[in-house]
RNA sequence: GGACAGGUGGCCGAGUGGUCGAAGGCGCUCCCCUGCUAAGGGAGUAGGCGGUUUGUCCCGUCUCGAGGGUUCGAAUCCCUUCCUGUCCGCCA
């Protein structure tokens, strides 16, 4: 969420920022809605100081025993009431459509954020690893149906479309894929372990910004939401809390199911576990001071790099454009694996610094150090990694001629075995 | 789901209609005292909005879980709601 009062002092830069996102929004429509707001304010401190005060004389003048004079003031004060209550409900509205008007506005861009229409004009920055030419290569559903492991016709008749049942050794791998995350971001990258919930309200999804404007990505359960990702749970954790300087960076990991509508991607990515409405991440997220914020992001891109390189899996990172930065984000780092099945790069990460814009929503602050003021905190999220992805990459970068896999080095001790194989 | 009991400042805790943003204690900060340690004395110590000023010092107002009501006036009375605790029921 914007500050008004920065939208106030610097007007040109707010409809400077709105139009690098190809956004409608106006900062003087925004001021003149919060000076009618400040107004009526003023307007209100005045008869309530007026209310008070002379209430205050009717209690002087009970306790000197002075019932006439007692009265009079009463009879002076009674109009006052109505005055109050009525500006007092007119703040309420004020402050409200205010905040309403500022929900929907989406994040401005970080100064080094390239211009660009959508995901084509995103920049790379680097590679990792070479990409690998598999001779015939197959297909991760090809290959873990083969397996026996994978099905797809089975989650179809528990669940429809975007799910999958993975079973055996697979169903193993995801799980031996979600330890080695964690274990490397808690044990080496010093992140907590955190186990949320995943069923939230709505309060927590407009924290993070997926509410008031994306719920068609949502699934609903009564008073519930199905949580689309842990940044959610995690990032919440520090919602109306002021925190000590020294509490930060806070750093954050959980594994957890995420539940996606995909409402708007009818027909993209109907083959295989790419995009599912249910799929297994292990998220990472930070609370920053606002001036260390860049440079952890920098840093959590790093630990989510350092996943692939581990389970040796070639990659590029990807510095998102203008036109396909998220809602919520200032800057986005994705990260790209390289699947030998489709032969192209496909997201398996996403890193964004929020900078305070989560935080405003959330009301989360820390208090500088030597500063009287509480300022608002930095939030950043990223996948590390996504787990039905990673398993795809794995599967279609380890495939063997017979269909076998093989096992990751990293991951062998988890798996109890070198090889992925039918069985006979 | 049923029955009770609660939700007050960073923490504990007093406060059942009148000058209460709120006693007292703890914690923390600063100062004084002190040979060290310990103790003692003094001062300070919430957040929002707005004004003023950019001398961050002052002023107004709101906030005692949340929302509404009664009243000239509510932490205190009434209603609704959320949450927490305990017991019962149920359950992984």
């Amino acid at each position: 969420m914007h500050d008004i009062r920065a939208i106030k002092s610097d007007p040109e830069a707010f409809d400077a920022a709105m139009k690098r996102r190809g956004a409608e929004y106006r900062a003087s429509d925004l001021i003149a809605l919060d000076e009618q707001r400040v107004a009526n304010t003023q307007a209100m401190n005045a008869a309530q100081s007026e209310q008070k005060s002379k209430s205050k004389l009717i209690g002087q003048a009970k306790a000197k025993g002075d019932e006439e004079a007692a009265k009079a003031v009463m009879a002076e004060v009674a109009g006052l009431k109505d005055e109050v209550k009525r500006l007092e409900e007119r703040d309420r509205e004020l402050s409200a459509e205010l905040r309403e008007a500022l929900l929907p506005i989406p994040n401005a861009l970080a100064e080094d954020v390239p211009e660009g229409a959508d995901e084509d004009e995103n920049a790379e920055l680097r590679r990792w690893g070479e990409p690998r030419r598999i001779e015939g290569a197959r297909d991760h559903v090809d290959l873990g149906e083969a397996l026996g492991m994978m099905d797809f016709e089975a989650a179809a008749k528990l669940s429809g479309s975007r799910f999958v049942v993975l079973k055996s050794d697979l169903a193993k791998l995801e799980r031996a894929l979600a330890t080695f995350m964690l274990n490397l971001h808690t044990e080496v990258f010093g992140y907590e372990e955190v186990s949320p919930p995943v069923l939230v309200l709505s309060d927590p999804l407009v924290g993070t910004g997926q509410l008031p404007k994306f719920d068609d990505d949502l699934f609903r359960a009564g008073d519930h939401w199905l949580s689309p990702t842990a940044e959610v749970t995690l990032t919440n954790l520090v919602r109306e809390t002021i925190l000590s300087e020294e509490e930060l960076p806070k750093r954050m990991t959980a594994w957890t199911q995420c539940f996606r509508a995909e409402a708007g991607s009818a027909g993209r990515d109907t083959r295989g576990m790419i995009r599912m409405h249910q799929f297994s991440k292990v998220e990472l997220v930070s609370v920053t001071t606002p001036d260390r914020s860049d440079e952890e992001h920098e840093r959590m891109t790093g630990c989510a790099e350092e996943v692939l390189k581990r389970l040796d899996l070639p990659f590029r990172t990807m510095l998102l454009c203008s036109g396909d930065t998220g809602f919520s984000a200032a800057k986005t780092y994705d990260l790209e694996v390289w699947l030998p099945g489709q032969g192209k790069y496909r997201e398996i990460s996403s890193c964004s610094n929020t900078r305070d814009f989560q935080a405003r929503r959330m009301e989360a602050r820390f208090r500088p150090q030597g500063e009287k003021k509480p300022s608002y905190v930095h939030t950043l999220n990223g996948s590390g990694l996504a787990v039905g992805r990673t398993m795809v990459a794995v599967l279609e970068n380890y495939q063997q001629e017979d269909g076998s896999i093989a096992v990751p080095d990293v991951l062998k001790p988890l798996m109890g075995k070198d090889r992925i194989e039918a069985a006979r």
